[in-house]
DNA sequence: TTCAACCTGTTATACTATAACAAAATAAAA
DNA sequence: TTTTATTTTGTTATAGTATAACAGGTTGAA
């Protein structure tokens, strides 16, 4: 595979892939988790796509490359992926996103851009706090959080402005 | 019908229903839409649920009534009522519930008991100041914000501490 | 009254997700 | 090592969510 630059960081994406994947099989070892075939090419898929993947989109790949091309396949796959922590949902577009934080417990917080459809992952206790505190004052207790913030990213910003 | 009073906050919630419907006619009158049958009665059906409704059960209870009962018809009722900002989809239930701000731009935070699936929506200016200022740092143009927090709510806690 | 814009009817289909049960693989116990 | 229990996967069917595309009707303005 060819190395390759995320278009909004600059980063090398195939280190992230890498290490998101030595992550996964240490925690799963730590967990007594088995991280079979199936669900290692699964987060390995969706780590290759810059963009959150449907779950039809991941099914497709999966069947290529010769496993079980049903629907239960890859909606298990996800399960156990997303109960290990290992992806997050993008609820607002049924999709699925490797999870960066994936070694320690955190919410997922997300800017979707409308344009490119890019996400980024962000995590900031100061919000949490604030969304603790504001359920706790209606004696709510809070389980987990979905946020999902659109608009328009920077490169895209630009790219518009330049029109 | 009979007077109904909201589980969680004990307010008279045809007073509710009444008062969304009246406001949504002003701000429909004020921007020159149409608030049609099936537009209005679909409001007040969502109104009515203390719950977030899905599509095809709004459906369902719209056909009830005689109207025309495919899926067109109530999603078009729907994005005409989203656009409006009368309605909100909560996007991790795949429903709709009333905006309780209706005659005011906001964005609609939801805390969603897992128990008794009530939903409550609050509106914080800190929090979306927070997130503002966030996205900003990334240089993220904020558009629409999906701020959906699971727990238990009051009741629901009281009731399973009680068990 | 004629036109244009908007709204609704209708059929078909695409997309997202799970139920239910059978078969296979793995891990632990005997 | 064989047996047993548990977990994972295969398979078929179906439930649930949403939109495309085009025809027909209504409304309001020119």
């Amino acid at each position: 595979m060819s190395e390759e630059h995320h278009p909004h960081t600059g980063h090398n994406h195939n280190d992230c892939i890498e290490s998101a994947l030595e992550t996964a099989e240490q925690l799963c070892a730590e967990q007594g988790q088995r991280l079979t075939k199936v669900r290692r090419r699964a987060l390995e898929l969706i780590w290759e796509s810059h963009r959150p993947l449907g779950a039809y989109q991941l099914l497709a790949k999966l069947a290529e490359e010769g496993f079980n091309s049903a629907p239960p396949t890859v909606y298990r796959a996800l399960d156990f992926l997303l109960a290990a922590g290992l992806i997050h949902k993008v609820e607002s577009m049924n999709a699925f996103l490797g999870c960066v934080h994936a070694d320690k417990a955190h919410k997922g917080y997300f800017l979707i851009c409308d344009e490119c459809h890019n996400v980024m992952e962000f995590d900031y206790q100061d919000i949490h706090a604030s969304l603790i505190a504001r359920a706790a004052e209606q004696d709510f207790e809070l389980r987990s959080e979905t946020i999902e913030l659109t608009g328009l990213c920077s490169a895209c910003k630009k790219a518009g402005a330049s029109l």
